[in-house]
DNA sequence: CGACTACTTGATGAATTTCAAGCCATGTGG
DNA sequence: CCACATGGCTTGAAATTCATCAAGTAGTCG
């Protein structure tokens, strides 16, 4: 399950970082993808790729650039539900003419591969093979949200925080190998950061500052530097190991479960 | 897209009810699954059909009974990731042998049809169909996920409360057709609610007490009424229609979105 | 009847939001 | 080149939602 790390020895052996912490695998559709995808398309920053309520017949894969999907309230709080980069498929509906429930936004500038949902079941009985890969690629998807479920419901902003930016440095590990401490390419802002987890803009500032402090990590004009992450991990774990560095303390909600 | 509700006129007609809040569709793979199942398997409530960490190299269908998914934290903190009803598909994993991120329990007594991953591809070659129908299924848990992200994170307690109540009547009511006001079978406990929203099983105690208060649902000892589904909608749907009742304030979160 | 689980209610406290400024870069037009 | 607007970040103080702690009630089950 960790194939996405193999590239990766600095960082990726680490055992923290090695932890179910990541476990946000997307299989390489890419190859079959590129070769049944109707055409291509080049979206600019900060716009749609697709709407929410919009009937979408197409699929899509992310070839190049950021991607976030999200839903917005009535009132403009906004839920971003996923990032996608190259190699993300995006736009899985249900059914056939089903209206869109969330929008995808290009983050950066984005070019997608468009595939007709039509032409979809035409291919996967020329291809069983690749019927597979696409239910892999929804159940990565599936399993990057309950990640991202578990953030916000349960964790702590720090934690969530941590947590997320771990996800995010391993997916992009994934694409090409890292060292700790180089600073990458990382297009959020932090309302993105915010929108994601279910938190302000104003407190991932505060958050950030507290990782910033601690010497874990250093997010600065979209480039993100992971100084350490070992801590990083451990700070998004959230085990109460006591060997937390600073007097920070990690809120008592301790729960006894019964072990059903 | 509203396919699941057209058995259930007297509420699903409702026009706050027939809104994007209820995306939550899952096509019945029911009938194929079946015959592919290997096996059959029944557990009794409060276990586990597969644990966090277990390489299982199957995929389920709910035959009968409330299944539900979670993830735990080291210190016990609980995140519930989806309810799964008959005809729900459950766990889906993007690599043979790779290990369950999360675990699966059944809520009441419940049976699933147990498919072997390993004849999954065998059986798509051979109905190309099929491919298309998991595919949707998991479109479906995909969507549900990101109803759930989006209560957790962006809507507030009492809104989240009635969200999930009404994504869940909306899903009995697609099994079969059920009348405003009539209890139905309801096995969640309020520390299942809040372990589903991010919140305290205490907290939706008292939110709960206000949906009541206010007339709006009905819930003690497994069962629940829906005695206002426009009602339930509106709180769920958090459209500041001034309409509201009671004095009840919904919070001033708005920020003018630039738009994109 | 005691043990247990689910639910209820109140009082207190903490995490996070809201409101309000100010800062720093970048870009634009006179 | 400067004025000025803009977007993202930062920080502080006040308000609020929600969690924690604590107790008590009701229903179930052996």
């Amino acid at each position: 399950m960790l194939s996405v790390l193999h590239n990766s020895p600095t960082i990726a052996n680490h055992p923290k970082f090695i932890a179910r912490a990541i476990s946000d695998d997307r299989l390489p559709v890419a190859s079959v993808i590129e070769e049944i995808a109707s055409q291509y398309r080049t979206i600019p920053a900060g716009t749609d790729i697709y709407s929410e309520g919009e009937a979408s017949d197409d699929l899509y894969m992310v070839v190049e650039g950021w991607v976030f999907q999200h839903q917005i309230l009535e009132d403009g709080r906004r839920q971003i539900l996923d990032f996608a980069l190259p190699g993300s498929l995006l736009g899985f509906q249900p059914d056939r003419g089903a209206e869109m429930t969330h929008a995808a936004e290009a983050l950066t500038r984005a070019t997608v591969a468009v595939i007709p949902r039509d032409r979809l079941g035409e291919f996967l009985s020329r291809d069983p093979e690749l019927g597979l890969r696409v239910i892999s690629a929804a159940a990565g998807a599936l399993n990057t949200a309950y990640e991202s479920l578990t953030d916000v419901g349960r964790r702590t902003a720090r934690e969530a925080v941590a947590h997320l930016l771990l996800r995010l440095f391993s997916r992009i590990c994934a694409a090409g190998p890292q060292v700790a401490g180089t600073a990458i390419s990382f297009p959020l802002t932090q309302e993105h950061i915010g929108d994601a987890l279910g938190l302000t803009a104003v407190h991932v500032c505060r958050t950030l500052r507290c990782l910033r402090e601690k010497g874990v990590v250093q997010l600065t004009n979209g480039k993100l530097s992971v100084l350490d992450p070992g801590a990083l991990a451990e700070i998004a774990g959230c085990m109460p190991d006591a060997e937390a560095s600073s007097g920070t303390q990690i809120p008592s909600r301790e729960r006894m479960r019964r072990v059903g």
